[in-house]
DNA sequence: CGGGGAGGCGCC
DNA sequence: AAAAGGCGCCTCCCCG
């Protein structure tokens, strides 16, 4: 292999450990590998990697974005496309556009790899991505000869799937969101620890000093309750004990959860629920968190892409999924940076027009509020009934306020609806059904079949009856969510894969702007910092704010093309450009 | 004493 | 006692 960059362009390099310690990797082109693999000592990976990436910008093909990918980082080396073997193979060996699927299933040890881990690893540790601490999976398919092994077997598949580009778009599309959670996690979140604290400070009082203490407005929440229910010893946070202090009162309850005490009069609810909400900040985000998540002014949540089997993305350890919206004030970009953050509006019921073609749908949501267009159609009064009535359409509401304005949806859009309806019958009979792109849902587990076999067993009961009928009914819910939420999550990967290679292109900023905390590929750069589901934020020095901002524009027209082609459905941004997240 | 389930609640 | 999908993570509490 050469990095002389008169040759033919490297198409692909396979980078892999050698069995005798160090790195190999091997080109491939279309017509296979071409020459003999290169040794590379673990001191000089991050040169080759960057020397190779400036010369012909390979897609690297390795076992695990990961394992190897923030070291480069590190080291000041960023890629700008990859193949990661492991995130391919979990969708490839499930999707149903795959028509050979045998070869991808002949080594046990690759779905093993792809599949969760049963236990959390590490606990809380920040270093999970790190390779010292990477998660406990086979060492033995680092190797450069299983990876191209598995390689092979992976672009086979792909030639043998019914729609291939389909299937080759969305594991690109995997394969940057991989990459991007490395750099997220590496640039950070540009947290201010000051407002953070002044936030906490300002609900529950100062900080207190030993670790057991109360903080004295939660003291006083408390005390306030067990005065209120009679009762000056009762341990409010154990929901058993503070169930029975409920009852004695004279509350009549069957949980101690905040929307069942909300419907009750007493006066040691509102305390109650005072003390409830600050004992769930304290414990969730408070300053024990600060001190775990929060160094140098960055946050550094563990993202897992592809980590939910819709293809959303997981997190472990950070909660970077349940930051609550009182703190994103402490979201805050460094001094002479800029915040640019988006989210799209009504994502998944844009999804849904566009996968389905509802003309009317689209043009309900056709540049403006997708609710607000659906009041426009006059089939539902309010914009609070449409939005409940979406949600219900494709979580499956049968009953309740949700249930009963889902039949109004249907008339109104019977394109529409009558996709999710086919995936949750499709579910319900113990089929697969399979997003716009090719990732298709789980098999029903052993314990369903067994379930739905027993209830047409002669003899079966009543209850077997029932048992199955209500795990059909769940599993129909799942997979009508299924195709909707992931296929929102392809569009969500598209969106920022294209906002990732459009930034990596800005002019890097002085040195004396930097930002240091970002690390070494992202200092002098805008930078994603922000991701969830259907949000992003990007961190950017001040002149390029108006650019990225147009660039986060641009790149939500650019999936939308690249997904749906026709741009039939307009993808609305709610886009804001600040010094704090939550403030223009 | 650690693991795991349950209750509860934060996000989309 | 949540009606309705996907998560993570905290505390309590039971159990081996």
């Amino acid at each position: 292999m050469s990095t002389d960059s008169s040759q033919a362009p490297v198409k692909w390099c396979v980078l892999g450990r050698a069995p005798r310690g160090g790195f190999e990797a091997v080109s491939v082109g279309a017509s296979g590998t071409a020459g003999d693999p290169v040794a590379i000592a673990p001191s000089e990976l991050a040169e080759f990697v960057g020397d190779l990436e400036r010369t012909s910008a390979p897609r690297w093909v390795w076992r695990s974005t990961g394992a190897v990918y923030p070291e480069l980082l590190t080291a000041g080396v960023r890629v700008e496309r990859c193949h990661d073997l492991t995130l391919c193979h979990q969708i490839l060996r499930n999707s149903a556009l795959v028509r050979e699927r045998g070869p991808l299933l002949t080594d046990p040890r690759w779905a093993e790899a792809a599949a969760p881990p049963d236990t959390p690893v590490g606990g809380s540790s920040p270093a999970l991505f790190d390779i010292e601490t990477a998660p406990p999976s086979d060492s033995s398919l680092d190797t450069l000869a299983e990876s191209l092994r598995e390689f092979t077997r992976q672009r086979a598949a792909v030639e043998s799937a019914s729609e291939p580009g389909r299937l080759a778009l969305l594991l690109a599309a995997e394969s940057a969101g991989a990459l991007v959670a490395a750099e997220l996690r590496a640039a950070g979140v540009p947290w201010d620890t000051a407002e953070h604290d002044r936030i906490l400070t300002e609900r529950l009082g100062p900080r207190p000093p030993g670790i057991d203490a109360k903080p004295e407005k939660l003291a006083g929440a408390g005390v306030i309750v067990r005065q209120a229910l009679g009762d000056p010893s009762v341990a409010i946070d154990s929901p058993p004990r503070l169930l029975r202090a409920l009852r004695a009162a004279g509350i009549d309850v069957a949980s101690t959860s905040q929307w069942e005490l909300a419907e009750h009069t007493h006066p040691a609810i509102e305390p109650l629920l005072t003390y409830k909400r600050l004992a769930r900040l304290l414990s969730a985000n408070g300053w024990v968190w600060l001190d775990e998540w929060v160094s140098d002014g960055r946050y550094r949540p563990v993202y897992i892409p592809g980590g939910v089997v819709t293809g959303r993305w997981a997190s472990s350890g950070g909660g970077a999924l349940q930051i609550p919206r009182l703190l994103r004030p402490a979201l805050r970009a460094d001094d002479d940076w800029l915040l640019v953050s988006a989210d799209v509006s009504q994502l998944e019921p844009r999804v849904l027009a566009a996968m389905a073609g509802d003309r009317a749908m689209s043009a309900a949501g056709r540049g403006k509020d997708l609710y607000s267009g659906i009041v426009a159609s006059g089939f539902i009064a309010t914009r609070a009934d449409a939005k409940l009535a979406m949600l219900g359409a494709m979580y499956g509401a049968t009953s309740g306020e949700s249930g009963r304005l889902v039949p109004r949806l249907r008339r109104a859009f019977p394109a529409a609806m009558g996709l999710v309806d086919d995936a949750a019958a499709v579910g319900e009979r113990g089929g697969t059904v399979t997003t716009w792109l090719g990732r298709s849902s789980p098999p029903p587990e052993p314990e369903w079949q067994a379930a739905q076999a027993a209830a047409s067993m002669p003899g079966a009961t009543s209850r077997d009856e029932n048992v199955a009928r209500r795990s059909a009914r769940d599993r129909g819910r799942f997979t009508r969510n299924f195709v909707v939420q992931g296929t929102a999550a392809e569009w969500a990967l598209a969106w920022l894969a294209e906002i990732r290679r459009r930034l990596a292109a800005f002019p890097p900023v002085p040195a004396e702007r930097s930002a240091p905390a970002s690390g070494a590929v992202f200092s002098r750069l805008p930078h994603l910092a922000f991701f969830l589901h259907d949000e992003i934020i990007v961190h950017t020095p001040r002149e390029h704010a108006d650019a990225v901002a147009a660039v986060v524009t641009e790149s939500a027209e650019a999936a939308a093309r690249l997904l749906f082609g026709d741009g039939s459905v307009d993808f609305l941004l709610d886009l804001r450009v600040s010094q704090r997240a939550d403030k223009d």
